[in-house]
DNA sequence: TATGAATGAGACTTCATTCAT
DNA sequence: GATGAATGAAGTCTCATTCAT
């Protein structure tokens, strides 16, 4: 019987990265002091600087883990399907399933993956590439079995699909979680992504 | 006759407004020194605070004044056009086109609006509402038109639109401008969103 | 009549300088806090980095600018004279002579001078060579003039007679200026350096 | 027979020492961390502190101890002569030679010790009296011998001695020991000193 | 209005020291 | 005795904002 436990430093390091989640999702980055991230994670300041460089590698290391994690987790689901439309679904599914679960790490990861670039020189948000590549991988499959349409991009049709989950989610976080609920805006997003807006019978020549 | 541009102290206000977009684009928001955007505007620090009551005001009354502008802009635009549909290709193309003559502008609106909720208590982006309206209008009237599925939430369906075209605009910006040009990604979202991602043979069952 | 002393800046800047000589040569450099340099010279803690890039950059320029103005006192006195030995003598009294008015700067200079190459990369203190140079020229004179030893290598002889003065300076620093009183002592140094320890009729031979 | 060296504990704080003296000597008193000097002794951070009480400690303790240790070679070596001016020589040219075999030591001693009663509050280096005073011994025996000068203040002109031997070690150190090798440097002090800078025929009066 | 030197609160970070194991 | 993770006090520096001119 182990005296203590054995993974006493990735814990300390773990309750670091989730308190930083939580402080960073409710103020934002610059909002957000070491102190109090050290305050919610019951360790001292210095403890921080243990595990992370400075308080941006703390904020890059939950980008790239967190992301990891989530990445591997999206492998996972989207393969449990071979069509591609049910991969599509799938992938759209359990992105807006990841704002109920993780709601701060999703929450951080839009904003401020977002205004990363401004402030970090020459970071590479590679686990996000990973992510959207996913996707891209679906959205091949369909065109090369012709479910999908051939006169797309792919790279600009993931960024499509992706921006439209991406918008509905920060709307969900901004409304305080009250409106447009993920479960259901999940099957909208599919819905109108998969066939479009236009009406069933409305007449498809004179446009595009 | 006056010995200056009557329009003088609106000029210098429009300078530093100019100046903080250019600023904010390029650094983020807390990247940015208030002495930065002086410099930029060509006025004293202390100038800055005869016409702002701080820096987030300063970024705020951006946020007003410009989307009014675009807002104004984007309604003349779209009013254009009476069907629909030619009203939607009409919003995209015109968003997708903002980003060539005001890209700073747009960059700043994306990325700081998105954070703004963060660090400003209680401030509402009511501009970039009456934005969106827009585009609940123009669905709406597609509804009632018959041209557009009835079984679509608007307020969904606005910001799938809105988040697609969001989505390509920062990839155009991040990528420093050398991808994804905004006049060929506004045909493709028109294309997407309008009519699905489906091969148009492609059968229609079994999903949805 | 100037509505407010046109050196403003630069008494400022001064009062720095003067306050931070003080504060240092109590505490030494590490052991000096740059908001007791602030409230010494009656300025607020940022207003410091207005007129100095950081508390280095406030020693160097200390270092710089006080030995420009020693340096330049002493090429003044040393040309009074033209006798090399008068020069020599010359030299030591006015360097003994300092650490009277200008106690301060002297034991900083001395003391953080000489520690400064372990922390501060690639600093060289050029003032302090031509002070050094000073010296030099009144030994090269001194031997084309058949005064002084021609089996006398100038650089190390100058050394030898600052390093005589200077732990004589520091000697009286330390004791609280109560022992070896500058004026005292400086003759010592002349004599001892001019004519050596030996007594006049003390044989020669058999040394060296 | 005990299963471990009996010299363990003494064994282990000399090696702190040492590193002690190694990384002092480089980054200087201030820029040393105490786990830089556990890292480079081989042990822990707190097992430094079950040797000396603080950093401040470990420091005088080196002074200490290690000038003792000079302290009592230099009593030896000066005492294998008879002959006032014989055992100056052996004075200087053992000081000089330190710096070849002890040559971190020497320069913690000579920068370290010359700031430490800015930081140490009343800490007063015994042992470096010590080694003064076996100058003083000499010059002493000197005059009463008949062979130095009777106007020369002992306190002073050990001082000047010293002085003139610490400023050339410091030389050599800075120069990175390239130049002022401290052999031959050792014989032009002595010369010197011994002498005088005045050239053999060079008149005498005048002058002091 | 305009200026810009000055302010000073407060952030990030370091590192000597402690103490449970 | 030995360890080294953890602590937290304290320092340097930044920068939004003010205000006398």
């Amino acid at each position: 019987m182990p005296k203590k436990d054995p993974d006493y430093a990735g814990n300390k390091r773990n309750r670091i990265l989730q308190a930083a989640i939580e402080v960073f999702s409710q103020k934002g980055f610059f909002g957000s002091k070491v102190s109090e991230i050290a305050r919610a994670s019951g360790v001292a300041d210095g403890t921080i600087y243990i595990y992370f460089k400075s308080k941006d590698d703390l904020l890059i290391a939950l980008f790239e883990e967190k992301m990891d994690e989530i990445v591997v987790e999206m492998r996972r689901k989207v393969n449990e399907y071979t069509n591609p439309l049910d991969k599509l679904k799938a992938y759209i599914e359990n992105h807006m399933k990841l704002l109920e679960g993780e709601a701060g790490l999703i929450e951080v990861l839009q904003v401020e993956l977002r205004q990363s670039s401004k402030f970090m020189k020459d970071y590479t948000p590679v686990k996000f590439f990973e992510y959207l590549d996913i996707l891209s991988g679906i959205i091949e499959e369909g065109k090369e079995a012709g479910l999908f349409r051939l006169d797309m991009n792919v790279r600009v049709a993931r960024r499509i699909v992706f921006g439209a989950m991406d918008e509905l989610s920060r709307t969900y976080i901004l409304s305080k979680r009250k409106n447009y609920h993920p479960s259901v805006t999940a099957s909208e997003v599919f819905n109108l992504l998969a066939d479009g807006l236009r009406a069933p019978g409305a007449e498809n020549s004179g446009h595009v």
